[in-house]
DNA sequence: CAAGTAACTTCCTAAAAGTAAGTAGATGCC
DNA sequence: GGCATCTACTTACTTTTAGGAAGTTACTTG
């Protein structure tokens, strides 16, 4: 189908279990647009709250994928930057770019047989999920 | 810096929560190896809860980025594939592949002025965090 | 010197995820 | 025929993580 991206190693878990933890994506992204500090990001991130902020960001600093720089200029401010294995990320977040332009949040397919009206209840959710064997055999 | 991926929009924020929710990459990388079984993704996760993994199916099969096909041979058995939509993320994953094998779990830098060997603590922790302004002014 | 600001932290509640056991249909074994 | 087994989930309950709001520290400004 497409063979280059076998490995499922554990390096490849490290990298989702980043990514894979809320918030962590739209921080990498905002930083990948340049240095930003601590209030700068809670306005751009929109919706998280201060203490989860700071939270995710001192994992990314621990896993070495962003700097803290304070610049002590009279009006003192911090700032978060990309280390260079931060900024690494491009490449793959300019993949998720191009996938959410053709394919985010649009109708689910170009051939959807389901009506995209309403997302949930794809197939009844509470009945045909847990007996769906329902072949009497014969 | 690099200056194609600005567009900081829904799509992308719906494409990074979809992300962003713990075993969806995990989910969506071992499907794109090709259409597997409940039983089988349980095992090939590993760590996931079957509560946990079939909420996340359901979502993604919500999201129109897998379908869920019943095979009813007699041992009848389900099974998971990605719909088009979720094959389009193949380059995503071939990018985080890529930069998993370079920057994962190795040293956190080519050039790290703290010793590597611990990750936590990288500055205290407890006590230079709540009051970095050290500054005296004079 | 009271008020304001930036950058966090602490506390306390709400929403996810983990654990374990249960359910439902179809066999297989004796 | 009855019981154990398998797959694919669900339900009930606990723990972890996220959210909301207010507090803290070091300054700056009026």
């Amino acid at each position: 189908m497409h063979d280059d991206l076998r490995p499922l190693c554990e390096r490849f878990l490290t990298a989702a279990e980043l990514l894979g933890r809320r918030w962590t994506g739209i921080i990498l992204r905002i930083l990948l647009d340049g240095p930003c500090r601590f209030g700068e990001l809670t306005e751009r991130i929109g919706g998280i709250s201060e203490r989860v902020l700071s939270e995710r960001l001192k994992e990314l600093e621990a896993e070495g994928v962003i700097e803290r720089h304070v610049d002590p200029g009279p009006p003192i401010r911090s700032e978060y930057r990309l280390t260079e294995k931060g900024q690494a990320f491009w490449k793959v977040f300019h993949e998720l770019g191009q996938w959410a332009e053709q394919w985010a949040d649009v109708k689910p397919a170009p051939k959807p047989d389901v009506k995209p009206a309403a997302k949930p209840a794809s197939r009844d959710a509470k009945s045909a999920r847990a007996a769906p064997r329902k072949r009497k055999t014969a």
